[in-house]
DNA sequence: GTAATATTCGAACGATCGTTCGAACAGCCT
DNA sequence: AGGCTGTTCGAACGATCGTTCGAATATTAC
């Protein structure tokens, strides 16, 4: 009964179905959900979904919009300041599995509906996943060339596909090792990589746990049912 | 001319029938891809194909069925009779890699279309899945007890979840790196994991590269465009 | 109060989906 | 020739799909 406590603005209504959305293409698959289902767990009429989207194409581009938009401004924040390689590449890892942990649904829609999207939305995805992956590949090319390494194989390309593939993988895991704790999650992964890609220290790998850390920032921008608050 | 060149056997159609299913499951999604697609990749008429499967869930099931039994099969082959932990770890490693590489369509489907089916065909799926990664969770908590550190962190189960990562993620990979030669994708990943997993010793490190080999059998039973020969 | 605006809805559109069915055609046996 | 079996097809079924549209309802402005 407070002044603004009881209003529910557009924009909260929005995510709502948003996050409703990716939770359904995350568990059943875009081209199997419906845009009837997503009326059903929104306990919407079918036309009025069509309020907040043009089209069901548009819905999945606006969530993975986010979703990338999201990460990236999230874990350029985190790399802000830090100056060693080292330090980045411990630091992108356990963002990244922290921020897939913490966002499965939009993470999984992400990864699984990868080249769903064609024509101009799928470009700007690409585009964004471009932009994304090249901040791991130039950490990565970095991370080895300490040692003067950067040239050996696998290439930091190859080697940062191979780093994706093991956190992006996170969503087939059984449930059972998907929720452990990510900070453990994030160190096993942390160091399969380090260790084992060119370049690595005997220093790098003694200080390996103590840098791990995998907490974030709000993920949708509405107040409701935040995801958590930052460092 | 010859008695028996001519005649196109119901096996040969059949699986002609699979090959072009499995191609556009991998490039247009499952649910996407419509029977009448098919029709037309196959130069069948609609009603004709069901002739070959009883349902297009069926069809499914008979892609992954098949994929994962020769996988399986073949596995079991490459693996008899070697006796070392880090032997067996290299086989399989380069063994998957081969077969993926090989296998790219149907692979591919196996991983993204992993819980599409549901009912009894998606429990014998999952059955089959579970046989496999149990091979390779028995290698790697294997590998680490040689030295007695098959408890420490990450769990042999974590272990194989992480390396099934990096190397299913390859169909993501954009095609310069997905088409570099197997031999060279098996061996970065075989050295990412070993080195980085607990129980790695010197001489498994130095004797890596000589140890991945990447040949395969024939996939699909006929004679027709077969993938290639033996060892 | 009334008017303007923002939001939701029911009903229906044409398109496409997976599947069925009976007929047609092929090749082989006698 | 006729009959049998394996293979293919055209046409159609009901169901469901994404989307549209004008009307109804809430909300806000005056």
């Amino acid at each position: 009964m407070s002044p603004r406590t009881q209003g529910v603005t557009y924009e909260e209504k929005h995510v709502e179905v948003l996050k409703a959305a990716a939770a359904l293409f995350a568990h059943r698959d875009f081209h199997k959900t419906s845009v009837r289902d997503l009326a059903r767990a929104t306990r919407r009429s079918l036309s009025g979904l069509y309020y907040y989207f043009a089209s069901k194409e548009e819905l999945l581009y606006q969530i993975q919009h986010h979703c990338y938009a999201t990460l990236l401004e999230s874990v350029e924040t985190a790399l802000a300041g830090l100056s060693t390689p080292h330090e980045k590449l411990l630091t992108f890892i356990s963002h990244h599995v922290g921020y897939f942990r913490r966002h499965m649904d939009e993470m999984k829609v992400l990864a699984h509906e990868d080249l769903t999207l064609g024509g101009e939305y799928g470009q700007k995805i690409l585009e964004l996943k471009r932009r994304y992956s090249q901040v791991l590949v130039d950490i990565i090319r970095a991370y080895a060339a300490r040692e003067g390494r950067e040239r050996e194989l696998p290439s930091p390309e190859m080697g940062a596909f191979i780093l994706f593939g093991m956190m992006n993988w996170l969503y087939t895991w059984p449930k059972r090792l998907r929720s452990r704790p990510p900070e453990e999650v994030a160190e096993a992964i942390a160091q399969i990589f380090l260790c084992g890609y060119p370049g690595c220290t005997a220093s790098d790998q003694a200080t390996l746990r103590d840098q791990i850390q995998c907490s974030g920032q709000r993920f949708w921008k509405t107040a409701g049912s935040g995801h958590e608050g930052g460092t």
